[in-house]
DNA sequence: CTGAAAGCGCTTACAG
DNA sequence: CTGAAAGCGCTTACAG
């Protein structure tokens, strides 16, 4: 009866009468939400019935103030009791547009949904989706092609996400018309697109560093995927690498230099963790770690919590995004503040004016800015 | 220049010639994405310019083997060259289905998304989503109402979350004849549902810190929404409650017991912080706090640090719902582990299996567990 | 105020 | 192997 899921101790049953539920369990009755049924009602069948022409149907829904009073309520009444709705997808084709936005993804839905990033980002576009009453479309990888996914999609727009190597994705989304916004890619200047300082946010947070004198540093560095290892992307990682190389030049260090550590992991918790752990066990311990995101920061600072390592005494940890539970978590975390939030909306903003024919801009550049909290201090002597 | 957005002092800007984009700003050129464009090419221009049939265009793109190899070479070029592809809404609307999921929202999406309870469980939804190789559709409520949202959705069935207080939704639903499944609602008896033991969860939970002594308890409790308040809600939440309330029943307390404190909140972590300091600065301290949910009860926890009251030895704090952070919070959170992603996948496969009209049993219940961690411990004498 | 007709863009038996 | 025809279920000028 219990089989395992991956929650541990959790459970499937069927429901027993117990008195959990609202009511006893039932009879084995046929399932009403799939029992074989008769065809479902269309306009045709409505207007039959309530003897009057198609045409009329359709006003009774969508304008009812070209029917009389008593034609309305004669068919709406019909229709109720046929059980009659217009067909989404009809309207949708006729209309030419489904009040839906798009949101190309570049991973799983498993895998989006676990990173924080995405919540705040989604609550940003969730902001416009909410004003303008649509829903929005989450659009996986097909078969792990982002291109694969776009012809399936019943949207007016796309907001692509983490296009960092466009295999096509650009060119089939012009092809078809559709209007779009990059986020987190790598944008072409032609194209719209919204993007944050990465590299400017993160050179600054290694200068505060080392600044403070730190010399002997390790990098969280994530892997953006498979196909997203350093060489050949160009998406915000890239830039925010770039951002740490440059400032590491700036006192001769580099990403080479035996003193600099360049770890790469998931961008989970748990990994900012065991790296952090590998890093302050082994002969060269760093002063100083510089995570590429908040997560693998604050895994870092579990960490060094039961090795027993002072923060920041010993060892200084920052992060980059800014996320709330950065400003929760003890030592409050330094890190580089990028607007997610404000991502989501303005990309979703700039689709809907796309959506429209509107003219704009086609880039947004939001700015990072470095938030100097309580991880982060002199570089011990 | 820095427009003011709500995460603080990132700003907004036009892309500057800087170093932080892809490449230099471009000059005002028509965006691409908007630009007036000639109509979208259709099946019946490819087979015209291909001189074939739309038949046989049609045939191209879906049963490729009943052309010849040189028929289909050549429509599958002409339509490159003009940049066709077949309609998904109209493609929808001949197949009679989407491939997509819907899941509908008793709340907006910026609400939604930031809550970690829904990062979870679409964790769970997300995995029958990628197996399957659907999308999944967002449809929060239009104008405030679940109800009005179904019949914009174009999709092929729907799991409903947090139906509480049923409006009209499943007749709706029904009269579409539409597959679906219910999710922490309150389900009649005969409409298919995954729900969970959140009352015995929670008395299981009550009944541990009374065994330890605790008999000046706080209860953090959430506001479902607006109309989800104690009277009327027959959700998970009052479930909860009725756990409660029965395992107070059995040391002679009640909710009305002049010891028993009982607030109601938002489901944050602000919240929960801010109430716990209110209440730890009372006259009547309780000596455990009971949160009917995980972020609750951490935002609880960071509020006794601040204040500097140890925990367990002065207060208990316990949770419900086993986020992973209840394991990353220090001391480790005591709460009831309900199996989130469990439910989401559970929901998941029974609407794929309503979709493709296979009987099952109607209703699933997942077991919760209670999870004995350190922020519990022996009432201070 | 009401309706016959055309059309949205495709797919799929059916017939050759 | 290929095509003419019907149909998916609706909306919307257009004409009365």
């Amino acid at each position: 009866m219990n089989r395992d899921l991956d929650e541990g101790d959790a459970s499937v049953a069927v429901r027993p009468t117990g008195s959990d539920a609202s009511s006893g369990s039932s009879p084995a009755r046929p399932d009403p939400s799939t029992r074989p049924s008769r065809p479902r009602p269309t306009a045709r069948l409505v207007a039959e019935v309530a003897g009057v022409s198609r045409t009329a149907v359709s006003f009774a829904f969508n304008d009812p103030a070209r029917l009389s009073p008593e034609t309305r309520a004669r068919i709406l009444q019909v229709a109720e009791e046929l059980g009659y709705r217009p067909h989404p997808v009809a309207r949708m084709l006729v209309r030419g547009q489904t009040r839906t936005l798009g949101l190309l993804l570049p991973q799983d839905i498993p895998q989006v949904m676990e990173n924080p990033y995405y919540s705040q980002f989604l609550v940003g576009l969730g902001q416009v989706v909410h004003r303008e009453g649509m829903s929005l479309l989450l659009a996986p990888p097909i078969r792990s092609s982002m291109l694969q996914a776009i012809p399936y999609a019943a949207v007016d727009g796309f907001v692509v996400c983490g296009l960092e190597i466009d295999r096509g994705e650009v060119a089939e989304l012009r092809r078809r018309r559709m209007p779009f916004v990059l986020v987190d890619s790598d944008a072409p200047d032609d194209v719209p697109s919204v993007e944050v300082t990465d590299r400017q946010g993160m050179a600054d947070v290694v200068r505060h560093l080392l600044q403070l004198g730190h010399r002997r540093l390790a990098v969280l560095s994530f892997e953006g995927g498979p196909d997203r290892a350093r060489h050949g992307y160009r998406g915000p990682l890239a830039r925010r690498i770039s951002g740490l190389t440059e400032a590491l030049g700036e006192v001769g260090l580099s990403l080479d230099h035996p003193d600099v550590q360049f770890v790469e992991i998931p961008c989970t918790r748990a990994d900012g963790f065991r790296a952090t752990r590998q890093l302050m066990t082994s002969d060269h311990r760093p002063t100083a770690i510089i995570a590429l995101s908040d997560i693998l920061a604050i895994g870092a600072i579990d960490a060094l919590h039961d090795l027993g390592i002072s923060i920041p005494g010993e060892v200084s940890v920052t992060g980059f995004d800014d996320q709330p539970e950065a400003a929760w978590v003890r030592p409050r975390l330094t890190t580089v503040r990028q607007p997610m939030q404000a991502k989501g909306r303005v990309a979703g903003d700039m689709l809907i004016s796309a959506i429209r024919g509107e003219s704009h801009h086609p880039h947004q550049l939001l700015h990072t800015a470095l938030i100097v909290r309580e991880s982060s201090g002199p570089a011990p002597t």
